[in-house]
DNA sequence: AACTATTTATAAGA
DNA sequence: TTCTTATAAATAGTT
């Protein structure tokens, strides 16, 4: 697909074609890796290059894949290269897993002294990337808190207004009835009274919990 | 690969993720059958979508190409068992591949957003003290790479000062004779010749090296 | 194994 | 879904 585009039809020339070969199963895979991750597909990818010789990819383990498809009857028998399959599967596997290892420790700061000046270099570069997107991302955390404590500070400061005003008021209305009437017992406070006491509860509460997450 | 440049992980956007998954897997496809077709080469590919829909192509029956390698037929007996180990063996291997996977990204500053503030403060811990102990590291390798030149730079003094000596000695030598003798060939200063011919070669490519490896 | 001029694939947007 | 389009990736031919 470039100089020259070309035919889909066999290369006739056999170096060319095997260059070729090597060139687009890498691609292929790649593009097989790519689909897997992003879509979170399985995928079982198998190759006979014209020598013979076997490739394969597997995003997942190729004995679900298998008993999936096993429900379509031409594809019963294929144990054997599967399991040949599976095997070569696992020893990748195996090995990304001791890459990763060995980076997450190098990351740590462990076993640095099989590292070049160079690697060293861009590993520090690489630390500071992810410190700072880590504190980042922890102040921003921090503020969100804060945020969201402001508010409920808001809140309190009008309910406390709130508050305070039929406080006020309640004290009003006693002094009135202790000037102008001598006894009785009165409707008005009453239900006055049972409404402030409701009130301030749940309020009392929400300052709990402030205490706590800023306590953190 | 276009617009933007993405990163291969998985789309979080479900929608996104299955219009990339119709456009990628036509292109898979075709990049299979292209291959099959240029370089004479089996393939089978499956692939099963995140809801489990399945799709496959291969460039010969799959009953052919899987049937291949499947000459034996009575190992198929044994093929159950131990696809079922090395199932567990794998699945446990992904597993905890998963997880390094993650925590590498993490430490690398990505995803992060799933944290809380203590991890995220146990993180910025961690990577602090990886990126001391490479820091450290790297000034080590540094110092110990100055101690090395340092050391040839003595080395080059040193013979330094006895060429000095030498040739010092040998204009001695040569006024000397000026001075005493007229003529005649002098065996003691063809002697002298050849001895600092032999020793400043050597040196001179010590030399080199340390242009080199200072020059990093 | 590298390079690079092109072709192809495709992410985002309509 | 399909089309468009700007851009990233893949790769054919070459060295």
């Amino acid at each position: 697909m470039t100089r020259q585009k070309i035919q889909i039809k066999k290369i006739d020339n056999i170096a060319a074609r095997q260059v070729t070969f090597s060139k687009r199963r890498r691609g292929l895979f790649k593009k097989a890796h790519e689909l897997a991750t992003l879509c979170d597909a399985d995928i079982a990818l198998i190759v006979f290059s014209a020598s013979g010789k076997l490739f394969d990819y597997s995003s997942s383990s190729m004995h679900e894949l298998l008993g999936r498809h096993n429900k379509l009857p031409e594809v019963n028998n294929f144990c054997q290269p599967l399991f040949q399959m599976e095997k070569s599967v696992c020893a990748n596997l195996r090995e990304e897993f001791a890459a990763k290892t060995k980076e997450l420790r190098h990351m740590k700061g462990e076993e640095l002294e099989e590292l070049g000046i160079e690697e060293l270099k861009q590993l520090e570069k690489l630390l500071e990337i992810g410190l700072n997107r880590v504190i980042e991302t922890k102040d921003e955390k921090f503020l969100k808190e804060i945020e969201a404590v402001k508010e409920k500070e808001a809140l309190l400061t009008k309910e406390n207004q709130r508050l305070r005003n039929q406080v006020r008021a309640l004290n009003r209305d006693e002094q009135e009835q202790q000037a102008v009437g001598v006894g009785g017992s009165s409707l008005g406070s009453k239900s006055i009274t049972s409404n402030s006491s409701s009130s301030p509860n749940p309020s009392s509460q929400d300052c709990d919990d402030i205490s706590l997450k800023l306590g953190l």
